[in-house]
Order: structure tokens, then C-alpha cells, then sequence
DNA sequence: CGTTTTTCATACCGGTCAGTATATAGATAT
DNA sequence: ATATCTATATACTGACCGGTATGAAAAACG
């Protein structure tokens, strides 16, 4: 094992990656990956380009290590909202912390992975096939939490969980949509509400 | 009134405007604004930049062309799903013909107002502003239908009109996000028989 | 016929894109 | 002090962007 604060040969740097990856995000969930440009991402990190590729690779490495952060450090409510003790509040859980997530005032409107993935420009095909691949695996943890719920007798006879699942990721990218067009919060709560109002109950 | 068949002064154009539009219409639909060049709408379209630009005006008025096409030629079922007796029917109409317009085999998939709406790169704003406020005039028109069935009793009481037009149109938000994903036809199928499902009835 | 008018094909414009070569600055190692 | 190593700043590369200048081609006019 490496011992971290040992000295370092060269010049050290002279910026915190932490915090150049985080204006990053920011600048990829405004903008979507082909939207964000290098002289736009360098001034919002406050560094140089030659800085940028040392330390990040290229543009689509440092767009992957952005999407990292924001599942760990944006989408950390979907884990938590799975293990909620029945299917209406998982989905109530998924529907208010994305609301609250895409919503807030600090960061930018709607969910990054919907605006990097719906553009679709030719080049830059991995990019949305890496986002699809996540969603893939997200809406795989749904169903499966929603055949438990079927087991448990946690949903009506006659709902099938993959249906309900994919009727609940439909709402979700529906709201991202909606937060990125800029629909106040207040209304999309009316929305929530609403789709909690119908949801069907054993 | 000019006759239409009289000759013109000059040479004659060689390609049919209507053509060429509806060809720029399926790479803006496939790309979005800023995703298409004018490279890629010059060879669908068959002609060359001078061509476009003498008569289409500019990237932008082809574009508010190609949307007003849109509208009319593949929006042409929201109008007469307006018109269907029950709200839920006005419902089934526009999900319906949600999917079969945005999973058919020749178009591009999904929804071009989502494509193009979604991504912001700061120019091109105006598109943005463009699209939601069709938008926004659609969803008024969804909001007054449904005004409507809640005054025919066509609605339970706890429904609000508008809560529930803005519930619809994220659904149909999130279904042109999953075609433009490429989710199957069938499983958005499934999709729209639940959402019927739960529709509330009176 | 020649003139006029419009379209077409080609080459070009300045600007921006992602990415990099080069040289200097700032640290450690000997 | 000197050598070594890494980060920085500046300027550049080739490709592509939307848009256009220019001149030839093709039709109607006189």
C-alpha cells in the first residue's frame, strides 16, 4: 500500500480534482455532453486545458467520471427509496426524491442522464449507450423489488411488476422533462401526488 | 391572385420543396436542432447550401419549416383525440397515437419537440423558447378538455383538470423518451394499457 | 439572337470544436 | 547547486460549424 501524503516528485498541482469534477458535472448536467464545450468546462473548473487532460484523460473520460459522482452523490435516494417497506413507497420515495433532486435551486433543472442520452449527434454513440446501459440496470433493480412486492402481496392481482415498473421509470423521465422545461416544483408535486392518488393498492 | 402554374422568369428549380423539407424534417426529427449540420440535411435533402439558404432562408426558419411540418402531418392525431367523447378516451386517443407515431419503423423514434427541447447548448435558446411555447398551448388545450369532462361529471370529484392534464402529458413525455431510448413498441403497449388502467373513473 | 433572371456547383469565409506541442515554472532528489 | 520530474500557460493543429461570394448553367423575355 502506497502511503497517500507521501511527497510527490514533480510540481503539484494546483487544484483540487474533487472540486474541478464537480463544476464539471455541473457544466454536463446544464449542458449535456456534446453541449458542454472544453472552453466552457475549463473555465467553470478553473483550469487549463492541458491541466484537464493530465488529470481527467479526455473530454468523454472526464464526462464518465462525472456521471460517477452524479449516481453517488445525486441518485443516492433511489437505493434508499428501494428498501422502502412497500411497492407505493418505494414509488413515492423515487417520485419525491427525484422532484427534490431535479428541482433544487443549486443545481441545474432535470436529470442529466435523460439530456445526455436523448440528443443523439452520430459520434458520441458510447456516450448514450453508457447512459442507457445504467437506466438498463436501474430498471432492473425496479422490477425486481416489484416481483418481491407481487410475492409479498404488496400489489394487486392482475398488475404484473415489469408493467408497473416501466409505468413508473415512464413518470420519472416524464418529470425530468418537465424540470427541464422549467415547471415550477409546486406543480410537479400536484403531479406526484396525482400519480400516488392512482396508484393501485392491494 | 397569382396563377400558380405561370412560368417564372428565371432557371427552375430542380428539386420539390416539399420533398426536400420532409427530408430535413427526418434529420432534425433523428438529430435535434444543434445535432444536425448542414452537411447531413444538404445530402438528405439532395441539394446543395446555397440551395437551402435560397430557399428555406437560414438553419433556423428550416427548422420552424420542418416543425410546422411536423405538427401537421405527424401531431395531426392530438386534434381529433381531443375530440373523443370521455376524457379517458381523449386519453387513450393521445397515448395511443403517441406510440404508433413515435415507434413506427420508418420515422426516427421518439418525439421531436423532447429531442430538440431537452438539449440547451445557450445559443439556440430560441428553439427552446419555441418548442415549450407550443407546447404550453397544446397542454392548454388538453387543460380545457378536461375542464370540460369535470364539468360533464366525466370526472371524479378530488380530480383536478389540470392535475391530471399535466399527469397525462409527463406520461406521454416519458413514453417519447423510452421509444427515443429504444424501448419496444410492445412493452410501451403494455405501458399505456396500465395507465389506462388506473385512469380515474367516475 | 442577346439580355435578364434565377438556380446551381464550387470554393471559400471566420469561428469554434476537441485535442496537443512547446516551453516555462515549481516542486523533489541527489 | 544541479538534475529530474510534473504542472502550468500559450499557442497551435486539422476538422467541422453555419453561412456566403462567385461564376456557370438554364430557363423566360425582347
Amino acid at each position: 500500500m502506497k502511503n497517500a501524503s507521501a511527497p510527490v516528485r514533480g510540481r503539484p498541482r494546483e487544484f483540487d480534482p474533487d472540486k474541478a469534477l464537480a463544476a464539471a458535472l455541473e457544466i454536463f448536467w446544464r449542458r449535456g455532453y456534446e453541449g458542454a464545450s472544453l472552453a466552457e468546462l475549463t473555465e467553470a473548473m478553473g483550469i487549463t486545458k492541458p491541466s484537464l487532460y493530465a488529470c481527467f484523460g479526455n473530454k468523454e473520460s472526464l464526462f464518465r467520471k462525472a456521471l460517477d459522482l452524479y449516481e453517488r452523490d445525486k441518485l443516492c435516494y433511489v437505493k434508499s427509496a428501494l428498501e422502502a417497506p412497500t411497492a407505493k413507497e418505494v414509488a413515492e420515495r423515487l417520485l419525491r426524491g427525484a422532484l427534490a433532486m431535479q428541482c433544487g435551486s443549486t443545481d441545474p433543472k432535470g436529470c442529466m442522464g435523460v439530456i445526455s442520452s436523448v440528443a443523439n449527434t452520430s459520434h458520441a454513440e458510447c456516450i448514450r449507450e453508457e447512459i442507457l446501459a445504467r437506466r438498463a440496470s436501474s430498471d432492473r433493480a425496479l422490477v425486481e423489488r416489484f416481483e418481491r412486492a407481487k410475492e409479498e402481496g404488496d400489489l394487486p392481482p392482475g398488475v404484473e411488476p415489469r408493467a408497473l415498473a416501466l409505468y413508473l421509470s415512464t413518470i420519472l423521465q416524464g418529470i425530468a422533462v418537465q424540470a427541464g422545461s422549467g415547471v415550477a416544483e409546486g406543480r410537479l408535486t400536484q403531479l406526484v401526488d396525482t400519480t400516488l392518488a392512482m396508484w393501485p393498492s392491494a
